[in-house]
RNA sequence: GCAGGAUUCGUCUAACGGUUAGGACAGAAGAUUCUCAAUCUUCAAAUAGGAGUUCGAUUCUCCUAUCCUGUACCA
């Protein structure tokens, strides 16, 4: 069995910020081209000079290399992405832009072929009748109907499109749809598709104004070019379809046609219609990979930003929209490049859920290493005025054993454990009305002075399990002996060295914090809370 | 409007035409420890509607509804 190598490639254009949309694209190109030992091109398609933005193309570039995305082929943007130099290969450059000169015998070959024709009809007339057409509650459209009262050089006499060619540039070159005929096409995802070229209209492939072709000339050129054997896009180019099987006939490249693969569109959390970058903020969370600040100043936030890890974002975006067929739910990238097929891609949109997104990153999370998360943790320390030099790896690891399991993101750590690094500066209110009795005052004081005089082993000790044990079973078998409830006594130390009735084990935290903060803590709270009241 | 596409628990989804329609997230209840979380157990929750084909439709066909996309000298 001897199959061309497949090629594919994810083709954004440099418009904004990569949509995590955009992201599960290039993931599911880059899966199925390393699945199938091929090649994965990144090209750039910039041929809207209008709506260019710059920095776009290199926040493109940076977020598929955090997701671990690596093209085999591609834009060079100074980065050490791309290992072959792009200049010296065949299939170079990967920037519409650079490839300007390219696209014009392309369309000039389908206007003396008889596939395409010269159109003047300026926007604003255009506009117009599409205008007149709207009134009419019908729609204008650019077809074999229209196109012989339209000026064009269907109908303009030799010479006059001559000159026009000659001393204007606000022409266009046009496919010429063919009169009633169905296109059958095949979609990977889809299946078998038909529709009558009566219901298309006759679109702009090039434009002598900017010497640029439209995505539709340029999309199906390159591919060409690129040797493409497999185009897997959006749901968008769905109905554009047949214009680009009719392209590839009117080129005489049918033989090596790419085939076609369209996903469904991810779709907003809530009511209708497709995510976009307003429904992240509307409901708190990002949609961009990596955080982005447009020309405004307007910021959106980041998976990255936002502590997810990419293999978490990966492997949330690949079961938007694909499964295994199997109970599988965790994979790492290899993982997913084994067991990817374009055959179990979802035909429908798929809603995306921000909270399944935070469980896949906990998943991850629970994976780290307790070192690896100790890493992790020093700088968010830091950021909260903590002075790390005071605590060693090993305390840093011990903490995070126990913590880990409460958090989504290691961002958490610091919300979770703060109380460990620095005392309550206050204490809920509704917790001392409920603890704060006298006589659970008056038996703190003599707990105080039972640890005063307790052996303590503090954090970081090589045995940690058994002198946190040792500790509590002296704590408790303290208060038992003394008759109290267990419940009180152990939620008033927790208001105390915490500042509310939540967090870690009591002993725990003291195995922590230390005897004398422990100590500490207790004087501070009894002194405050007494002059309170 | 026209043209395409889509439609299984709230959400992501599974089910060669024959299953008590399965799993996960979220939700609820219980267990558990000194609290909170975590964990464990349990529960609730779906084939858009209508015709047809068939011994039998989630699955095939048609109609309706709803949603999405496209309808640019944007991609």
């Amino acid at each position: 069995m001897s199959q061309k190598k497949r090629r594919v490639r994810f083709a954004p254009s440099p418009t904004g910020p990569l949509h995590m949309g955009g992201v599960r694209t290039a993931l599911y190109n880059y899966l199925y081209a390393r699945q199938a030992e091929g090649d994965f091109i990144l090209r750039i398609e910039d041929t809207d000079s209008q709506r260019f933005v710059p920095g776009a193309e290199e926040y493109i570039i940076e977020s598929l290399k955090w997701c671990g995305i690596y093209p085999d082929e591609g834009v060079d943007a100074g980065g050490k992405m791309v290992e072959t130099p792009s200049e010296r290969h065949p299939h170079a450059p990967y920037r519409q832009s650079q490839r300007k000169p390219i696209y014009r015998k392309y369309a000039e070959e389908l206007v003396n072929n008889g596939f395409a024709y010269y159109a003047f009809d300026t926007s604003e007339e255009l506009d117009a009748k599409r205008k007149e057409a709207e009134s009419l509650k019908k729609t204008f459209t650019y077809n074999h109907i229209t196109r012989k009262g339209l000026k064009n050089s269907l109908t303009l006499p030799k010479e006059e499109v001559e000159r026009r060619l000659a001393e204007t540039n606000n022409w266009t070159i046009r496919f010429k749809n063919p009169e009633n005929r169905v296109v059958k096409m095949d979609d990977q995802i889809r299946g078998h598709i038909e529709i009558n070229t009566d219901t298309l209209d006759d679109k702009v492939l090039w434009k002598a104004a900017d010497g640029l072709p439209t995505y539709h000339l340029a999309n199906v050129v390159d591919d060409h070019l690129m040797e493409i054997t497999d185009v897997i896009r959006g749901e968008e180019w769905l109905p554009s379809l047949p214009l680009h099987y009719l392209l590839y006939e009117a080129f005489g490249w049918e033989e090596s046609r790419p085939s076609f693969a369209h996903l469904s569109l991810l779709l907003k959390p809530d009511g209708k219609g497709k995510l976009s970058k307003r429904d992240g903020d509307r409901l708190g969370f990002p949609v961009f990979p990596l955080k982005w600040v447009n020309a405004e100043g307007e910021v959106s936030r980041g998976y990255r930003e936002d502590g997810y890890y990419p293999q978490a974002f990966i492997n949330m975006l690949a079961l938007l929209g694909w499964n295994p067929g199997t109970e599988q739910e965790i994979f790492s990238l290899d993982e997913l490049v084994k067991a990817f097929s374009l055959d179990r891609v979802i035909k429908s949109g798929a809603r995306f859920n921000p909270e399944k997104a935070k469980w896949f990153n906990q998943e991850y999370l629970r994976m780290q290493s307790d070192e690896e998360l100790a890493k992790e943790f020093v700088p968010i320390l830091k950021e909260n005025g903590i002075d790390t030099g005071k605590y060693s790896m090993e305390y840093l690891k011990q903490l995070c054993a126990l913590i880990k399991e409460r958090a989504h993101f290691t961002n958490d750590f610091w919300t979770i454990s703060h109380y460990i690094f620095t005392a309550p500066q206050s204490y809920a209110e509704n917790d001392i009305r409920k603890f704060c009795t006298p006589e659970n005052l008056e038996n703190i004081r003599k707990v105080k002075d039972f640890l005063e005089k307790t052996e303590i082993k503090e954090a970081p000790y090589a045995k940690k399990e058994e002198a946190v044990s040792v500790l509590e079973e002296r704590l408790t078998g303290y208060i038992k002996e003394n008759g109290w409830k267990m419940g009180s006594i152990m939620n008033t130390l927790r208001l105390f060295f915490v500042g509310e009735a939540k967090g870690l084990g009591i002993a725990d935290i003291i195995y922590f914090i230390g005897k004398d903060e422990a100590l500490n803590r207790i004087s501070a709270a009894l002194e405050k809370i007494s002059i309170e009241r």
